[in-house]
RNA sequence: CGGGGCGUAGCGCAGCUUGGUAGCGCGCCUGCUUUGGGAGCAGGAUGUCGCAGGUUCAAAUCCUGCCGCCCCGACCA
């Protein structure tokens, strides 16, 4: 394509809105511009990108031996009532009546009418197991859109479904897709990982998300130092640790003191001069509507969600007042578990501990020497905290660490959460009806992008692995008035358009300097530069954009060269 | 939804405190010069100062309401 033809308003402000790297270098380098909040028009070379991406998404969904389809984007709301998600999804979905006063949707996700799809047309398990997917424009009001395309409201989404009939060939699936995902981001040049997750509200059991390491992720990733264990934050597990017996004789006869106004653990670790580890928080959860006191170690946090999966509630919040005035007779700020009206569960942290320091469940009371077993009982140890930077590994000997990461992609396997609520049913070879089982998995598109830029740019401007490139070259003719310059630029362009290689011939009248930032902004992987001290040797400048290497090659051999480049780096991506 | 900030030319911003004919840089158009890292000179175009009310002889500037955008938090995946 030649510049002066291609519709590419590159910015040398930066915007003033723009917050992240990949926001600021996608508007510079005349990617997108936003139209309203969280919503954005994709220019051409911004849609480049975008196809790019697809494409290697779709040769591996392929492969793997999912079928693309195309659904609608509007969704009416019977289908979302079956699923029982019209009521539970809350206001990310957004909702809008036709003429006719129907209500409807705007598809935040497929899992309705895909099933639906299935349901209609698969009746018997000759047709499974399923796989189709799509790449489609999701809608999802969130209620704060930031970092431009990275967390938006409509952007572009590739979701696949299976479907199986029974639990080996769902899990089956799910490892097809598991590695398929692996394929397509170690195609885009990205460093990624899969890491566990928390399956959230999606439904089901187990999932992983893929995550692209970048320090301005919006997502804490627990990873093992020394094994291949990696998990998100919520998710991520803590071992058990081992059980000392603590002999009856070391424990200190159990005393009540004075602590006005000693509420936070802060405050009475000052008070009574104890440190944080040797007092034991009590935090009173509301789980659909039943009262339940957890126990940690006074410096670490509870991970809500571990508490809700463990007591399989529905709803889980901290107790408001009145529910901790009723369970524990004392204000909040002196919960202790000692003589307490409520379930009692601890996490692993408290299970050695001696000696401790609670709440009296009194007002402006603390307890010392607090036993458990002795003083109070507890239902069950679990694994119930946030995990800590050096915390054991739960796989192996190791120790975990934190880093950041960008969700780019979602597999999940969803069961029968949908199959069974919307009745996609089929006959076994018995002629018995069973449910389907499901899995989902997802690949943010447009994020994608975004979040290679974040891994791949320089004070420059954006540095494209050549996959994503949206072209592989750029021929910089350093003054198209020198006719002996445009002329060979002309000719090496018309051969590279021969050898079908992607190529920009920058054909503006433009100074050299605005070419090359231009160039660099826009991350072009190779640029060509032709200028008259080089061309009087007959010999042109190739210039890699990621090392900055710079070399001298003959003007005859410039098209293979840069044919052998880019082949390399496919072939070693393949 | 809570807290904060912003809205003036295509982009980035000043002007507002103290009311008096709307400015700067970049970009854009024309001409000449220049041509290997965002050129120089000369000339030129471009604004419902977010919207609606109000105060005033006079409002970008003061007052009220609304809208939009951004940031922090809550929320979500």
């Amino acid at each position: 394509m030649r510049y002066s033809e291609m519709h590419l308003p590159t910015l040398r402000e930066i915007p003033s809105d723009a917050e992240v790297i990949s926001h600021k270098l996608m508007i510079r380098a005349g990617m997108i511009r936003k139209l309203t909040s969280g919503i954005y028009s994709y220019l051409p070379l911004g849609y480049r990108v975008i196809r790019k991406v697809e494409q290697i998404v779709r040769e591996e969904m392929n492969k793997a031996g999912a079928q693309e389809v195309f659904m609608p984007m509007v969704q009416p709301a019977e289908l979302w009532e079956e699923s029982g998600r019209w009521v539970h999804y809350g206001k990310e979905l957004l909702r809008f009546r036709d003429r006719h006063e129907r209500p409807y949707c705007l598809g935040p996700t497929h899992e309705e009418v895909i099933t639906d799809l299935v349901r209609n047309d698969v009746k018997t398990y000759r047709q499974l197991p399923l796989n189709l997917y799509q790449i489609q424009t999701k809608f999802r009001d969130e209620v704060r859109p930031r970092f431009g395309v990275m967390r938006c409201r409509e952007f572009g989404m590739k979701d696949a479904y299976s479907f199986d009939a029974d639990e080996e060939g769902a899990q089956n699936s799910y490892e097809k897709m598991f590695k398929a995902y692996n394929n397509i981001f170690r195609r885009c040049g990205l460093r990624f990982r899969p890491v566990e997750a928390d399956s959230g509200s999606i439904g089901g059991k187990y999932s992983h998300e893929f995550m692209v390491m970048a320090d301005s992720g919006e997502d804490a990733i627990v990873f093992c130092e020394k094994c291949s264990y990696a998990a998100n934050l919520e998710k991520a597990e803590i071992a058990q640790p081992a059980k000392k017996n603590i002999p009856e004789k070391d424990m200190l006869p159990l005393e009540s003191v004075h602590t006005p106004n000693a509420r936070t653990i802060e405050e009475v670790s000052a008070f009574l001069k104890v440190k944080p580890e040797n007092i034991i928080k009590t935090l009173i959860f509301n789980a659909d509507g039943h009262p339940c006191a957890v126990l940690i170690r006074g410096d670490q946090e509870v991970n809500e969600i571990k508490v809700k999966n463990y007591l399989g509630a529905g709803e889980l919040e901290l107790a408001d007042d009145e529910i901790i005035n009723k369970a524990t007779g004392a204000p909040r700020g002196f919960a202790g578990a000692v003589n307490i009206k409520t379930r009692v569960i601890a996490d692993y942290s408290i299970m050695n501990m001696i000696n401790f320091v609670t709440g009296a469940n009194k007002q402006d009371y603390h307890l010392k020497n607090v036993n458990v077993g002795r003083d109070f009982q507890v239902e069950a140890y679990a694994d119930l905290r946030v995990v800590e930077e050096n915390d054991s590994c739960p796989r192996c000997a190791g120790k975990v660490k934190f880093a950041r990461g960008i969700e780019v992609g979602h597999v999940f396997k969803l069961g029968t959460k949908y199959s069974k609520a919307m009745k996609a049913v089929y006959l076994d070879k018995d002629g018995q009806e069973k449910t389907m089982i499901m899995g989902c998995y997802g690949i943010g598109i447009s994020r994608t992008v975004a979040a290679c830029i974040e891994q791949n740019h320089d004070d420059q401007g954006i540095v494209w692995p050549v996959p994503l490139a949206p072209y592989h070259v750029i021929i910089t003719p350093v003054n198209v008035n020198d006719k002996s310059i445009s002329d060979v630029a002309e000719n090496l362009y018309n051969k590279m358009q021969d050898e079908k290689i992607e190529a920009i011939l920058d054909d503006r009248d433009e100074r050299a300097g605005v070419k090359f930032n231009d160039a660099d902004l826009i991350g072009i992987p190779l640029r060509v530069v032709i200028g008259q001290k080089n061309l009087a040797l007959n010999k042109v400048e190739l210039k890699i954009r990621q090392t900055g290497e710079n070399k001298l090659i003959a003007v005859d051999e410039i098209v293979n060269e840069v044919k052998e480049y880019v082949n390399k780096v496919f072939s070693s991506a393949e």
